[in-house]
DNA sequence: CTATCAGTGAAAAAGGTTTTCAATTGGTAG
DNA sequence: CTACCAATTGAAAACCTTTTTCACTGATAG
């Protein structure tokens, strides 16, 4: 539970004219209480249990809009569909997933800014955007293969 | 169209035992032959056009031994489902994708083992793997926007 | 020649995501 | 406070991608 980012996104969606309905209330404080990635079906799930009559395609259209205000980020690694976080206001940064339990972790520190320009200079590319997720085992999954 | 590739690719098949039918071969010259990446559907499309007998499904188990074999490298950016593209025999390497015309570069010169070292003292984890991809405009697609 | 078995295509199934559409509702102007 | 209207919603259907199932084929070994 984080009172400032709850602020903030409220802040931004009606700023861009969305209306605060229940429905994206519910979403955006699941995804605030959640600790790792959610995909779709499982924020379902769990705005389901607050509030009965939201369906599957509002989850959708909410992250839709969420992911446009920045509110959430896009996870690509996990297998099969998309996953999603609600992202801390910090601008920048990138994920690092536990394989075993699903949580991730923000880290900022990337360096990567080096790296384009290197990659710029030797393609001929002008580099847009990147991607990068680490993908490790957390320190307690890490303990729990050693009991 | 590149021999050795092919060559290379031929050999790991045999060494595997599994049969250079047909279509796995259509498969592989029309992924060598391609200079961006290909989603299952687009490899489809051009395998039917020299071998109209191939199915949809056989691409698939294709794509799935190739990249068992580290033939193929799958690319999880573009929206929507995965894509693929031959893996030059170089070892590790990540992509640089045009976002206009979807050529594939690979560059080797990452340095994210020392990135990897300085996020796992802070946070604990185990680094087992990373995803990166940068998204950019090459030369070719800049200069289209200017004209 | 026959038995075996990896490999195949077509169809169906299985997810996950998006679209459609009629009904409802949140915010606002009066 | 009320009425209005565009935004929003849920349910169903449509879509797309990927996987599974199954009967059949075509090599290969004995």
């Amino acid at each position: 539970m984080n009172k400032s980012s709850r602020d903030d996104a409220l802040e931004k969606l009606r700023k861009k004219g969305y209306k605060l309905t229940p429905q994206r209330l519910a979403v955006l404080d699941v995804l605030l209480e959640s600790h790792g990635h959610l995909t779709p079906a499982e924020l379902y799930d769990r705005v389901v249990c607050e509030r009965p009559e939201t369906g599957l395609v509002t989850v959708y259209r909410t992250l839709e809009i969420f992911l446009k205000l920045g509110l959430v980020c896009e996870i690509h690694s996990t297998g099969g569909g998309l996953a999603y976080i609600a992202r801390v206001p910090s601008g920048h940064h990138h994920h690092l997933i536990c394989s075993a339990c699903g949580t991730v972790l923000d880290f900022v520190d990337c360096d990567l800014e080096d790296l384009e320009q290197r990659v710029s200079l030797v393609t001929g590319f002008e580099i847009e955007n990147h991607f990068l997720e680490l993908i490790g085992r957390c320190h307690d999954c890490q303990e729990q293969l050693s009991i």
